[in-house]
DNA sequence: ACCCAGGAATTGT
DNA sequence: ACAATTCATGGG
């Protein structure tokens, strides 16, 4: 959103994705007890559409970090890079395009606290930059070629660096609204670990479990993946996010 | 000081 | 292919 922002009511209506019929997805997961008190807990939260480009940035800085410094990460850069923005008397700043990232040096993007993820972002940003509607393209593909096109290979090296299959499944997911991606960090890990463990085998569940590994392996990932996703339907990722913040919230009251 | 954080890339086997 | 190691940094 750039400068004169101008928020109507199709703008807000394709980004809380009010389009999506809510009741049928949510009937359509509620497979089991587990499921339907997270539901009721967190009834109403949605899965919005995010800007790709933004989201994409935001998930690669994800990596092997935790939600508070993530969103230091993205104002830094929207404060240093981006366009400043006045509402209401407050002042905002935009997130940069492509273009602007990519003409920025490791080390500036380093300083805003991205660590070893500013190679990743520099490296994705010129290429969005070289191929600007590549990640639009990813709407008209399914699921499973979107995926392989943003954690594949092509000529020799990666297609987008610090894309793997967890950050690819959130951008799916917040921004292009493949519901059907069921992202797998390491807290829904531990809720299907803790409620879903009669969906694997018993082996598979207790060497995924204590001490487990700092992260999971490409195939242990699409395990869990892929199994929660033909447990839950098409709209999988909708459960995902209501298990998310259930286990993210286990103990405190709802 | 120690441990964890919405993982991915590299290296060694 | 698979497993082990490394990657920066800030907060509890």
């Amino acid at each position: 959103m750039e400068s004169n922002a101008e928020i109507d009511d199709s703008f807000l209506e394709h980004y809380f994705a009010l389009d999506h019929d809510f009741e049928e997805i949510l009937k359509s997961i509620e497979k089991d007890n587990q499921i339907i008190r997270a539901i009721q807990r967190f009834r109403g939260l949605r899965i919005v559409r995010q800007p790709v480009w933004e989201c994409l940035i935001s998930y690669i800085c994800s990596a092997f970090s935790n939600i508070k410094r993530i969103r230091g990460m993205i104002e830094n850069i929207s404060r240093s890079f981006g366009n400043k923005l006045c509402f209401e008397d407050k002042v905002f700043y935009s997130f940069p395009s492509p273009l602007v990232l990519a003409e920025q040096s490791v080390e500036h993007l380093r300083s805003c606290g991205l660590g070893f993820r500013a190679k990743s972002v520099l490296s994705t940003a010129k290429k969005i930059t070289s191929d600007e509607l590549s990640l639009e393209g990813l709407r008209n593909l399914s699921y499973e070629v979107a995926v392989k096109t943003l954690t594949g290979r092509e000529n020799g090296g990666k297609a987008y660096a610090g894309v793997g299959q967890k950050v690819a499944d959130c951008a799916l997911l917040f921004s292009l609204a493949m519901l059907e991606a069921f992202p797998t960090d390491v807290w829904i890990r531990r809720a299907v670990l803790q409620w879903y463990g009669n969906l694997f085998d018993d082996d598979f569940v207790s060497r995924l479990r204590n001490p487990g590994p700092t992260s999971l392996s490409p195939r242990d990932y699409r395990i869990i993946s892929d199994t929660m996703r033909e447990y839950f339907g098409k709209y999988a990722g909708y459960a995902q996010e209501y298990l998310y913040f259930d286990i993210r919230t286990a103990g405190v009251s709802g």
